[in-house]
DNA sequence: TCATGTTGTGCACACGTTAACAATCATCAG
DNA sequence: CTGATGATTGTTAACGTGTGCACAACATGA
């Protein structure tokens, strides 16, 4: 069926295989009436170049990947669905678009430049270093998305974190909160100081003097959360609202509050930040900052290609606008309380 | 970096690249020796085996598509993430899974043997036939999940909807009524007769007797429901439940109701079939029926991957137990009402 | 007339791998 | 000692495509 070649076609054609390679590419040195006549009959055979032999010689793959930092552990299907159509509004038929986790590699022996012409890392955890070392040590084209990364030659898009702590702060100060604790990142990472700063400057900007006393470290995770919110709860002068750095950290936060017998938001307003899924499901549905998750992915895999293909990319980083994204964990406070 | 060749490891052993095949494909002919001493030349060199060359000449791709009837237009972000986990769980370190939908190709031209060694199509819809049958034309080994399909030589993967509709009819059972109308699914198709065939056993089960009378005819979309609601509304002695067999159509059938003053579930319940996304978000949240999704793509994937390497693969089609979801829209009724 | 393009085409090789067949060598039966 | 057998290894071609170079035909200009 579809095994017909180009050396099919220059024996019907009556010339060589050479002539019909190049009028199948459009080469500009074949005549334009032989090159019509050969394109005619490739379609009439209805020919498909065999890809394999086009990578073999052009040293191209026409892959390009995907990669996750997990499939199966934490991933939300919203984020696994953002990132997956905001790449795939962009890239041509001419790629294949390979879709995994990197933790499902049990090596990476199969990643590299002949398999692949570019790779966008959707990058949640520092997990993925050694991946993503790995890939650009091969020299394969690497675009990471979501998580802030300073090496040479591999393209940056994260979100505006910063931005994005400073408009959840400025709105928990609309709300009419005055004492506004954080629940700070993993100590080290871009992220974490990125939301504090934002935090700080949204409370500058509104006269108020931030408060060591209510700056807690966190861990991004779960636990960490729990017992910041743990120790903000002892305080002698007890915020009116908490500030989570993430929404793993918020849930911890809440579950320390509600054991306490300390209703959010009635008592306590309590934000997060990334929008994971569960977010909207748990009670009360939280309040908290989302990422631009699929527009980041389309620029991305634009950036990609556009190298790729050899037109010229200048900047190697940007930022993404985020979002508020308001829901029920925040409370507007009366003046009285 | 990494374009070490078998030649390069080849003039290293003081051997001929045949033998550096072989040995690394485990050939039953190389001496052990050779063979370890070549192994551990290749691992210092951090040999990769060129996977394009390796294609070209076994004829083989070493790709796996996932087809998703459409990416951007109707697919829920937790279908598609059920379809790509259970895929991604089984399928081995030697294959890439090309994701893609297939209402993004504007020609199937990329879309053959050499380029896939096998596809599974996560079909929902009809409009996937041009593909499908494209696609076995092609001899390409064809796994399709989720829509009943008559084809020979393509493996089929269904939810039992049967089995589906019985238990959700025993359960509307369970919960007090007795006279359950039901909205039936686009004529002709197998899905349609199968939701049919468990509702109507199950009445049978518990002795009652299914009247024509309650028996609507659909199109599984939201108008028709919302048309077939209407008729049942009108109806003189009016049913205490509905079981629609789709969820688009429960949810017409649900404004119907609502516009004429009806409450769900207060007034009357209403089931569905599907559980699509929105299910659980609209007022009052879905009362349904879930398919397998996962374990089926699971299931698929081994089949497939275990037909291109040769094993033998018997049966051709299989069912999938479907699973109740039990939400707000149905309400049990006391005996008195 | 002859040197010098110009235009279109083919030859031969390359890409990295596998595999059919040939070759070598040791071993063994007679 | 000799031919046969079996175990290893090498030679060579093949997969389908792209490309540097040579070449033919034909036009151009002096």
């Amino acid at each position: 069926m579809s095994d017909v070649t180009i050396k099919d076609i220059a024996r019907m054609a009556g010339v060589s295989h050479t002539t019909v390679s190049r009028a199948l590419n459009d080469s500009p040195l074949i005549n334009p009436e032989t090159k019509e006549r050969i394109k005619s009959i490739a379609g009439s055979l209805n020919y498909t170049p065999n890809y394999n032999a086009k990578s073999l010689v052009l040293d191209r793959s026409y892959n390009l990947g995907l990669f996750f930092t997990t499939l199966h552990q934490g991933t939300s299907s919203g984020f696994l669905y953002a990132a997956l159509r905001g790449v795939n509004e962009v890239i041509k038929d001419g790629y294949n678009l390979i879709v995994r986790g990197i933790d499902d590699y049990t090596s990476f022996h199969h990643v590299n430049r002949k398999s692949f012409d570019g790779i966008i890392v959707m990058s949640q955890s520092a997990a993925d270093q050694p991946f993503i070392e790995y890939a650009a040590q091969r020299a394969i084209p690497l675009i990471v998305l979501n998580r802030q990364i300073e090496m040479d030659g591999v393209w940056n898009l994260v979100p505006d974190d910063q931005s994005g702590a400073y408009r959840m702060t400025e709105y928990l100060l609309q709300c009419g909160h005055r004492r506004i604790a954080i629940i700070e990142g993993k100590p080290g990472f871009k992220s974490s100081h990125a939301r504090k700063e934002g935090y700080l400057d949204a409370l500058r900007s509104a006269g108020i003097e931030p408060e060591d006393e209510l700056c807690m470290r966190g861990e991004y995770d779960f636990e960490s959360g729990y017992q910041a919110m743990v120790r903000i709860l002892e305080l002698k002068d007890r915020p009116s609202a908490v500030f989570c750095s993430s929404d793993d950290m918020a849930l911890g936060a809440v579950k320390a509050a509600a054991e306490r017998g300390v209703r959010v938001p009635d008592d306590i307003s309590v934000a997060g930040f990334d929008d994971t899924l569960y977010s909207a499901f748990i009670t009360p549905a939280l309040t908290t900052v989302r990422r631009p998750i699929e527009e980041m992915s389309r620029a991305g895999a634009e950036k990609l290609v556009a190298f790729i293909e050899k037109k010229h990319v200048e900047d190697h980083k940007r930022m993404f606008r985020t979002e508020l994204v308001i829901r029920d964990s925040v409370k507007p406070i009366s003046e009285g309380d």
